[in-house]
DNA sequence: AAAATTAAGTCAACATGGCTGACGTAAAAT
DNA sequence: ATTTTACGTCAGCCATGTTGACTTAATTTT
């Protein structure tokens, strides 16, 4: 069927390849996100404490505005959330040593033990995937989300993610 | 310094990948939706009427509970953007033939405009990664999708996505 | 034919996490 | 001394998810 069709209009068969790309990645992103929301759930947070979580523990002192700069939310989005993890004594404040305007974030212990806890569920999730998929695979997988990032962002994105 | 690294401890050049290959999805994914959200905004739409005219828009006469099953959402937050949809125009219903109990989903011709605008940007998105990555890599993009889907899910999915 | 189930819808209330706008404070840069 | 920057707060709005309770019409089961 899909022989035939790509034989008359090879568009067609591209199309609908890249139809099912595409849902694709809805499917994927959706059954990626729903460990760490199930396990958040437990603890009265939702996914953007995940984001901040994430983020402040990849990147310890971490400023507020870079922050802001890679969740692309507004600082008020982002006080809600933040507030709710500091006042629950999941992530510390410290004023920055050069800037004493900054306030540098870091998780506490207690935030690196979720921390631990969620990324282990969705790293393995992930591992099990690449491991069925094999090695060739995920470098396929990387490049085309790599490509997938809008060229403004993916300089930046890019070294934020090797870079370290 | 990754190359020390993982000559000590193996262990940590695969969490650090892991952790990459995970922003990553999270970067790609934001990115990945922003051009549909720009679009529907002229329409005062938003990313779950999107979704709506995409699977009514591949799935010609879907029933309702086929498309709740598809989303995962309840009826109550289907029912808000579904009545948007056909009040506006671009979704209507038809009563089930042999049941006359379901209403089935089309798109009407202006919807199918709006799914034609919306699946040409997203689809020009993709395609440009496509294109960059190279076919072997797309192959890799999609081996590791399928495996990132939940087991329950994945053959539900896949399924569905392919068989059309 | 009567009873039970199913498909779909509705009303009401609430939670999460985005947003805008306006304004405040302390530290740093000019 | 003035302006700019980093960060914060208050207040209110919007989109989209949730639960729970109840209705209607059509189909299926008994």
């Amino acid at each position: 069927m899909a022989d035939v069709k790509s034989t008359i209009n090879p568009l067609f068969l591209r199309e609908e390849e890249l139809r099912q790309c595409i849902e694709l990645l809805f499917f994927a992103y959706r059954d990626f996100t729903a460990g760490p929301d199930q396990i958040l759930k437990d603890y009265g947070f939702g996914r953007a404490h995940h984001r901040v979580i994430h983020f402040v523990g990849g990147n310890p002192g971490i400023t507020v505005s870079e922050l802001l700069d890679i969740l692309r939310i507004t600082k008020q989005s982002l006080s809600r959330v933040l507030n709710a993890l500091v006042e629950r004594g999941f992530v510390e404040q410290k004023p920055g040593a050069t800037d004493r305007r900054q306030r540098l974030l870091y998780l506490t212990e207690e935030g690196k033990l979720l921390e631990h806890k969620i990324s282990r569920v969705q790293q393995e999730q992930v591992a099990a995937a690449f491991r069925q998929a094999g090695g060739d695979a995920v470098a396929g997988y990387r490049k085309v989300l790599e490509g997938l990032i809008s060229e403004e962002d993916r300089e930046q994105a890019i070294t934020r993610i090797m870079g370290r």
